[in-house]
DNA sequence: TGCGAGGGTTGATCTGGGTCAAGGTGCCGC
DNA sequence: GCGGCACCTTGACCCAGATCAACCCTCGCA
């Protein structure tokens, strides 16, 4: 189980301007939001901007912890893994998702770009200096760390004492939640459409499922009139309060 | 599933001196010990000293989260819960245990004694105020909060992919690496000896098995001369490396 | 235009751990 | 000392989801 790396999988992206933040799409959604427009230069200062592949992993779980990660594009997967190949998906990272926060001396976890990722990076150094200097920016952290610990725990009860049917339906709803798209989510059964940048594998880890499970649930989910499948990355939710219930057990 | 007080579930300890946090043996395993001994005053007057009896109920999933707590003796279990009853136990708080880093405005599990409890209890002003006053207490809960993050990720891995043998094996070690027992572990195969303060059935339930199968788990463990158990609440690790290999699917 | 690879689906069968059931074991109060 | 209760163990059987296997679909490329 070594690390493959392939030519070229990350890519430094040179701007290195001072206005990179300012003009940074997913602050509002990051744990930057806390610092003051009139002091983002010195938070572009310390960032090194990198584009990742799909399929490239950035982040090897037991490699020395030397960075921080900011994703500001894209979705990765984060993962462990037994020694015989069997993997956990512990989450999916998209716009705004702070990485590292393991604190000890390596990485609890490996991260693969989904899709073309873009994220910034912090050394450990420039980190602490960041923290020193903006004392929000490590209450912010410890809120982002604390609502992480709540999803978690959210997800051991998954993985622990959730059937199949209750798995999927719980994932469906959380990735419905995950971004209020636009307008029109103000009815009932209002329809969703839900953007899956993952595989079945990667769902069926992330469940703790194999891949046939998660294809054959999700049918008989179709078939119950619940959801639409109209291509393998996207889900349409019917029913949005049936599948609720029946994610919180209640079915 | 209601919940269910009884009478004098909770004391409120009357001593309110200054020296309490002073002599406070779990200082040295907690967050306070970020707190230089001067200050101790200031720590002892935002806490209020709760004992609370084995099987009672401290914090009830959902209600809102006023307070945040410090375990100073005995072992409490954090569990959440789906509405038809399914339990799944989150982790097992001990001392030095900082307990409510949950953010949010209500609780996100249930916690209940499994010995007699000793518990420091802040209001979430006192603690805002404490944060302020020492800026270093905040980054040992960011420090702590990522700690939990890594063993929550863990969790995932044996929640999500391991068989009851890896999982029990796994609960072993963790349970045998909690408190380096006083001196006599230079060596390899030294017994060790684990207390256990939570039911066969408080084991299912943070394991994802049933009552049934860790029971016989460990009697096959038994068996196979890696463990003793000599009561119910104490198991004695014969083959220490053995059984970690076997929680790291190394087998 | 065909073909190969990487997903995804579906069916048949198997099995690890759940469920159901019947004792066993300690411990506490009287 | 003994009855009752809470917890634990063990055996027989069952089933949700894993495994094994066949096939499909789509897309890039020669």
């Amino acid at each position: 189980m070594t690390a493959m790396t392939r030519a070229r999988p990350l890519v430094i992206d040179s701007h290195r301007d001072s206005n990179v933040c300012l003009t940074c799409g997913a602050r509002a959604f990051s744990v930057c939001h806390v610092i003051d427009t009139a002091d983002l230069d010195k938070l572009a200062a310390a960032a090194v901007s990198v584009s990742v592949q799909p399929g490239h992993t950035f982040i090897q779980e037991g490699d020395p912890a030397e960075h921080f990660f900011n994703v500001t594009a894209g979705t990765a997967k984060l993962y462990k893994l037994l020694p015989d190949g069997r993997r956990q998906v512990t989450g999916f990272a998209g716009m705004g998702y702070f990485l590292g926060l393991a604190v000890s001396s390596s990485y609890a976890f490996s991260a693969e770009a989904l899709e073309p990722v873009k994220i910034c990076r912090f050394s450990r150094a420039k980190l602490r200096g960041l923290l020193d200097d903006f004392p929000a920016l490590e209450k912010k952290l410890l809120e982002v760390a604390s609502n992480e610990l709540v999803v978690a725990q959210e997800q051991m009860l998954l993985l622990g004492r959730k059937t199949a049917r209750e798995r999927l339906a719980s994932f469906l709803i959380a990735r419905a939640n995950l971004v209020p798209h636009c307008p029109g989510r103000g009815g009932v059964n209002v329809a969703e459409r839900i953007h899956l940048p993952m595989t079945r594998s990667d769902i069926a880890d992330y469940l703790g499922l194999t891949i046939e499970t998660v294809s054959r649930t999700l049918s008989k989910f179709r078939a119950e009139k619940l959801i639409e499948i109209p291509n393998n990355a996207e889900i349409v939710l019917l029913k949005h309060d049936a599948v609720e219930d029946i994610a919180t057990g209640m079915v």
